[in-house]
DNA sequence: CAATACTATATGCTTTGGCGAATACTTCTA
DNA sequence: TAGAAGTATTCGCCAAAGCATATAGTATTG
């Protein structure tokens, strides 16, 4: 499948598979997929993200670039705020999605302490 | 909601979102996406797995058993082997819809790699 | 065109979790 | 019930990425 067409310039370089796994690692993060619903939920500002989220404001500012930067969310200025906002659609049938799978397994989702054993 | 209801034991544990965040780490490593989708593609044999991610034996094995413990794929033994099976039909969803969301952002998706900043 | 409010970056530290190599444990088959 | 084939664990190493604190940068407003 690396002939001719429809593969660009960007996808080369990663394969898709390190663009969707790097896409999964924004959720990964429990501050980040916090920060996601919270938004998803309604339209927020840095400041409210940042007390939501319970750390320091540098730290949700490199999350929330994180977020914009993987397409979860976007910005838009409001005076002096950025107010970031859910725009796709998929995003929410994202998170249902893994909601759904993740509660089905929420026992055995011991998973990855398996991982690593030996730093315990 | 943390009333009376609806909540049981494991998840008072872990929030859903920790739950979750962890559902998602299991697919944000390349090497597990890529498992997972070679064994969505067929049913796989460890060693068929072990040849295709390209990585050793022990690291493989510990890798599939979080994709099981996740619940994204099952094992069955037949003879000698094991067998590994995608069975949940959400799972091949879940794909797509990253896939997706992933295509479309694949050149935003620098992501994270604005996080590690200062170590390059 | 300041001063201020808001946001992003830099630095240093620590934990998580990836990897291989060696080895132990299981499970069929002969 | 050996022995081999297949699978899982242990260990040590290192890179990625989490965090706070300090500081620099950028808009907006007066």
């Amino acid at each position: 499948m690396e002939a001719t067409g429809a593969i660009t310039a960007v996808e080369v370089a990663c394969t898709h598979i390190d663009t969707t796994a790097r896409f999964f690692r924004a959720l990964s993060d429990p501050t980040r997929l916090k920060l996601l619903e919270f938004i998803q939920a309604g339209d927020r500002t840095s400041a409210e993200c940042v007390e939501h989220a319970g750390i320091s404001q540098p730290r949700v500012s490199i999350h929330l670039s994180c977020l914009v930067d993987c397409g979860y969310v976007t910005a838009r200025r409001d005076g002096r705020k950025l107010v970031y906002s859910v725009g796709d659609p998929r995003v929410a049938d994202l998170l249902v999605l893994a909601r759904s799978l993740a509660a089905d397994n929420a026992a055995a989702l011991t998973c990855c302490t398996r991982v690593p054993d030996h730093q315990r």
